[in-house]
Formats: C-alpha cells, structure tokens, sequence
DNA sequence: TGATCCATGTAAGGAGTTACATGATTAA
DNA sequence: TTAATCATGTAACTCCTTACATGGATCA
C-alpha cells in the first residue's frame, strides 16, 4: 500500500535500477520499509504501467545492462496526493515483547541470551547510525550556508533512527535486570 | 508466523473467547501485535485442529454462547520452541519517517498537522500508559512480597512502551523543529 | 575453482486486509 | 428507534515471503 511510495522517495533523491533500490531497502530508506528485491520488481511494473516513473535502458560494459528508474511527473504527483492523506494506524509488530511476557509461563532466564544479542545488534546499529551521521552531517560540512531540506529531513528521520536505538538499549538494559532478578539464586 | 505465539501468550495470562481475544488486540497484546477478528478467528480454528488450545462451549442467557479457548499443554510446548528460537529481523514500516523524507520533493511545512496528529497519539498513549501502570504496578502494592514473574514481565514491556512514546514525542517536537526552520518565513 | 557481486525475473504459498453477513441484547 | 456491544464467521483480494532460475564478471 505505500511501497509505491518509499520506491517514489528513494528514487527522487536518486534514480537507480531495481537491483539499486534493493539494495537501498537494505540500508537507508530500508531501515524505515523494508522491501525484498521480488517484491521491488513487481511493484516498479506496476508503477511504469502506471506512469509514475520512466525507464532508461542502460548499457554497461563489464556488468549486466540495467534498467534505470525515475519519477516522471505523474509520479511526483502521486507523492504528493500520498503526503497529504493521513497516515493510518500502522500495523505493530515486536516479537521480542510478546516473547517477554510468553517467557513467564517458561524459563524466563533462557531469554537473556536473545536479549543480549538484540540489544547488541542495536548497538551495531547505533554506531552505524552516528558513523553515518559523522559522514553526511558533521560538523563544519554546511559550509554552503544553503539550507538544503532534502538533507535537513533525512537527518532528522536519522536522528529519529538514534533516539530509537539509544531508547531500545536502555530499555533492553532494564530488561535483562528484570530477567535475572526473576532467577536470583543462579 | 507468530499470531499463533501472540495468541497462546495471551490466553495463557487469561483464557477467552475470539471475541475477547480480539478486543485485547485493540489494547493491552495489541500495542505489541496487532491482529483482527477475522484473522483471529481463522488462526483459532488452525490452533485448535492443531491441539494447542481446548475449547469449551460456555451458554450464556442474555448474550450469545462463546467458546471459551484455553492453552493445551502442547500449545506450553509449541510456545516453549518458539521462545527458544531466535527472532529473525523484523520487517519495518515506519510510514511517517517516509513521508518526512518525501516531503523534501513537496511542501514540507504541510506536513506539520499531521505530525502534530501523531504527536497527540503519541501523548495520549503515553498518557494511557502511565495510568495502567499507576493501576496495574502502582506502588504500594506489591504488598504480598510475592514475586510474580507474569506481572514483572508484563510491567517491563509497558516501561518499553512508555520509553518508546516518551522518545516518539521528543523526535516529533525535533521534527516539527525542522519543518518550521525550512519555512523561517511565514 | 569456488564464492560474491551485479542484474532481472517467475511461481507458489502463506499472511493480512477489506467487505459482507447474521442476530440477539442493551443503553441513549 | 437507532446505535453500540457481544459473538462468530465466509469470501475475495492484495501483500509479502520463500524458493527457484539464469548468467557473466571479478576476486581470493
């Protein structure tokens, strides 16, 4: 239903092939919506059949030709109309609670382990972010003075991206207190 | 993949009907897992054929007759392996994080009422949060010193979700920051 | 020589959403 | 008397995942 949508924005701010795009679903935007390579050819068929974006056939020496995607102006417009319905209540999905509570009616302490991994993937990810953010919007890098809001909103959807993490390992931390005070005595 | 696993979580910390079932899904499980009647209707018939859960036919006089769906013991066991699994990668849908980078291509400050939307969602949850926990953990209570690994747990999933909406409504003031800062002029 | 990257797809099946359907009771 | 609550379901459809498929180029 919005995977239209996330492609429309992923190639505005820059136009790729499918196999790109996949790529991007598994970084960047991607940490936002994910999308399977299978699933991103399918729907760029149907968003050319309906006009929202262009194809250009590139050719390539050394690699396999490829097709390059861009939004046309119907495209632009469809984002626009999108941008303006409201959002409806997302489809919520955090396996690892639902596991939390399940673990009192099992071995609460078997959990640690799975905890420990989430919360260290987290932190990966934590460290990936700020890296990112060092690279793209670092200190002494606006030399322009231009105010670009393409580059002011995805830092602050990064920024949103590391209040996440940073909110999740700490609650993480609690987590695990609250796992092993449940199991003092080992 | 996991309905089934949410399902038996929560009739393990009370038994009900579909009906109910679906009701705990508008709140309570179901700010960690969402899931409509239809769709859980469906997976209880699947459960039961299964053998995870029994079923009792409870006569009601003024209002209709329910089946009362309760967890088998291989519905313990079939929850115990899934605990044991590790959980793969969530797929995300973060659709407001998308529209704040689309909006780079459109009007970015008509984004700002819809933001404001879902920061008071946001609010009202947290708000929602806080007096279940006052009712449900408020001190004072734990007067029987008895540790319940159930409500413990139950207790830290709902300190995340407090800790998720507290980070959700400071990254929307941040947001709404940003939206104005890109329109200083009006 | 085997793995990984680039590049694009098809097919099958499972999961989830939306619409439709029924019918009694109770509160405004 | 209209709407909401309780209670259970079917049907159609879309969306998403998993598996399968191909084939050249590059690197260890």
């Amino acid at each position: 239903m919005a995977l239209e949508h996330a492609i429309l924005v992923s190639l505005l701010e820059k136009p790729g092939s499918g196999y790109e795009l996949a790529r991007r679903f598994e970084r960047s935007i991607g940490y936002f919506w994910t999308a399977t390579h299978q699933q991103i050819y399918r729907v760029l068929k149907r968003m050319e059949a309906d006009g929202w974006i262009d194809v250009r056939e590139v050719e390539q020496k050394t690699r396999p030709d490829k097709k390059e995607y861009s939004v046309s102006a119907r495209g632009l417009d469809a984002l626009a109309v999108w941008l303006q319905e409201p959002i409806q209540p997302e489809s919520v999905r955090h396996e690892l609670a639902v596991k939390i509570r399940g673990a009192a009616f099992d071995d609460p302490a078997a959990l640690i382990d799975e905890v420990e991994r989430h919360q260290r993937m987290h932190r990966d990810r934590l460290a990936h972010y700020l890296a990112g953010e060092r690279r793209d919007f670092g200190a002494g890098d606006g030399g322009s003075g231009e105010l670009d809001a393409g580059r002011e909103l995805q830092h602050a959807v990064l920024r949103g991206g590391i209040a996440y993490e940073r909110m999740m390992i700490a609650w993480l931390d609690d987590v695990l207190a609250t796992l092993r005070r449940l199991r003092p005595g080992r």
